[in-house]
DNA sequence: CTCACGATTAGA
DNA sequence: CTAATCGTGAGA
């Protein structure tokens, strides 16, 4: 399968947040390592818009060391540590000069699972236990190897990127509200969620 | 400089 | 249900 012939482009990222977190469903997430390749396809996303969005790093219009990647134009990774030891990835979506990220939140493993394996720690992953490799934010961060190292890369080069998937196919999509973040009011009910219908890789089914 | 805390996870 | 564990950023 050749990936990085039907890698997304700039212009893909360059759509508002909300847009870009539900187009990202059921594209291949692809990590090329010396150690090897790994794709996820992602199923499970949520949107945080930074201006005006108090659940996003970025909300109050305020660049600081951490978030200044956020207001670049679409196409980066932006990556941070939570709970000092799981890594978050992002998407920055939209033009430059306005905030905002596709948060990924869960991966159906495509290639590299063995891989994907030894990373998580995992010996047995028989029945339901499969689905631990990559159904949530810092899980599918350990089984991709993506870390803060890769804050900053751009999507549209060759180590990490996303990519079409090999057949269109038409998804059932689901909204719902984003996990985690009683902190932000009433902006913890907006439906900023987007995940794929019954997929067992959904992070936290409904 | 200090210090409270989180877009999570694994395990009891 | 809770502990683990540390970079970040707001405030002194």
């Amino acid at each position: 399968m050749c990936y990085k012939e039907r890698k997304l482009q700039r212009d893909f990222y360059l759509k508002d947040t909300e847009e870009v977190s539900k187009s990202l469903l059921g594209k291949y997430l692809v990590h090329d390592k010396p150690e090897g390749r790994t794709v996820g396809k992602i199923v499970e996303t949520e949107a945080y818009l930074g201006n005006g969005d108090p659940a996003c790093h970025a909300s109050n219009g305020e660049r600081t060391e951490r978030t200044d990647i956020l207001f670049e134009k679409g196409g980066y990774a932006y990556v941070y540590l939570i709970y000092g030891m799981y890594n978050c990835f992002n998407v920055v979506t939209g033009e430059e000069g306005k905030p905002g990220s596709a948060f990924i939140r869960g991966l159906e493993p495509i290639e590299g699972k063995e891989l994907m394996r030894e990373r998580r720690g995992l010996d047995d992953l028989s029945g339901k236990k499969r689905f631990q490799l990559t159904n949530g934010p810092g899980k599918l961060c350990m089984a991709m190897d993506i870390k803060k190292r890769d804050k900053g890369k751009d999507l549209c080069g060759d180590e990490l990127y996303i990519s079409e998937p090999p057949e269109e196919k038409t998804l059932d999509i689901v909204s719902a509200e984003r996990i985690n973040i009683d902190y932000a009011g009433e902006a913890k009910e907006w439906p900023l969620r987007f995940f794929i219908k019954d997929n067992p890789y959904v992070s936290k089914p409904p």
